[in-house]
DNA sequence: TACAACTAGTTGCGAGCACAACTATATCAT
DNA sequence: ATGATATAGTTGTGCTCGCAACTAGTTGTA
C-alpha cells in the first residue's frame, strides 16, 4: 500500500485544476443568480422540476437528484411553498407519497431566469473550452459518473 | 437577453457531467479517508501545512487555499489542535499573524494517509481517463481558473 | 505623536444540511 | 387476515459554515 504510483505532471496537473477550480466555478455560477432573487439550490429545485414530466416529482426522487437527504429536501421546499413556486400534490395511488409540483408562477419565473443562468455557464465555463475539450469533458465525466454510481 | 445560443449536444453532456458528478466525486473522495479516522476538510488542511515551506502558513492565506471563512478556519483549527496534528504561533514581527503549523505527530499522520487518498484519487478519477482527457481536463481547468480568478 | 484606516483573528448568531427517531402507509410471508 | 418489514415524509438535534461585530495590532498621514 505504501507503493502508490504517484501522480505525474499531467495527472497532477488535471486533479489539481478540478479540485480547486470546480468549487470556485460552481459557486460562482450560483451567485449569478442571486441578483434574481434565487439561491443555486432553489434554481437547481426549480429546473428539476421544470424537466420533469407534467412538472412534478415525487419527493425522494427529487432529494436524490439534488443531492439532498429526505430532511434537507423538506426543509428547502419551505421557501419555494412559500414563494408559490411549488406546490405539494398528495399521490392518489400511494398515500406515503408526495409530489412536489411546479406551479405555473414557478415556470414562468425559471423560463425568465434560464436565460441568464445559460449565459453564466457559457461565460464562465462552456464558451471557454475547445471542442476537443468539450468532448474530453464529457466523455470523461461520464466514465467517473459510471465508475460512481456503482459503488452505491 | 432571451436570445441565447442554447447548448448543443456535446456542450450539454460536458456541463451535465461536470455538475452531476464533481458533487458525488469530491464526496466519495472524502468519505474514503473516513476509515482512516479524518474527514476531508481536516485532510484538506494538513495536506495544505504539508506543502508549505517549513509545513506552516498564516492563517489567513491557509484559509484563502481552504477556501474557507476566516471564522470558518477557526473553528476547523480546534479539531485539528486537539488532535495534536497543528499547532498555533505567534508571528514575532507581527502581532495580529498566526501561523497554523503542522506538528511532527500531523506530519506522521498524513504521511501514512496519503498512499490510501492517491489510490482513491487514482480508482475513482485519473486511471479512468485516456491520456488525452488527462490533458483536457488540465488545460480546460486552467483556462477555467483563470477566468474564475479575474471574477475577484 | 496621534489619529484614521487597514489587516488578522475570534466570537455571536443564524442558515442549511445530515442523521436518527418518529408517524403513516404499503407490501410481503404465513 | 395479520404481524413483520420496508418505504415516504417530517421533526428534533447537532455540526459546519458565512456574515457581522468585535478586539488587537499595524501602517499611513499630518
Amino acid at each position: 500500500m505504501a507503493n502508490q504510483k504517484w501522480l505525474n505532471s499531467a495527472e497532477m496537473k488535471a486533479w489539481r485544476g478540478f479540485v480547486s477550480t470546480s468549487y470556485d466555478l460552481l459557486n460562482l455560477i450560483a451567485r449569478d443568480l442571486e441578483p434574481f432573487g434565487i439561491d443555486g439550490g432553489d434554481y437547481q429545485l426549480l429546473a428539476m422540476l421544470s424537466e420533469a414530466p407534467n412538472q412534478k416529482l415525487k419527493m425522494c426522487d427529487l432529494a436524490e437528484k439534488l443531492r439532498l437527504s429526505r430532511s434537507g429536501l423538506t426543509r428547502r421546499m419551505e421557501g419555494v411553498m412559500k414563494a408559490k413556486y411549488v406546490s405539494q400534490i398528495r399521490d392518489e395511488d400511494d398515500g406515503r407519497v408526495i409530489f412536489a409540483h411546479l406551479t405555473k408562477k414557478g415556470y414562468d419565473f425559471i423560463k425568465t431566469i434560464a436565460p441568464h443562468h445559460l449565459k453564466s455557464v457559457r461565460n464562465r465555463m462552456i464558451d471557454l473550452l475547445s471542442p476537443a475539450e468539450i468532448k474530453a469533458f464529457g466523455s470523461g465525466f461520464e466514465k467517473i459518473a459510471k465508475n460512481v454510481n456503482s459503488s452505491d
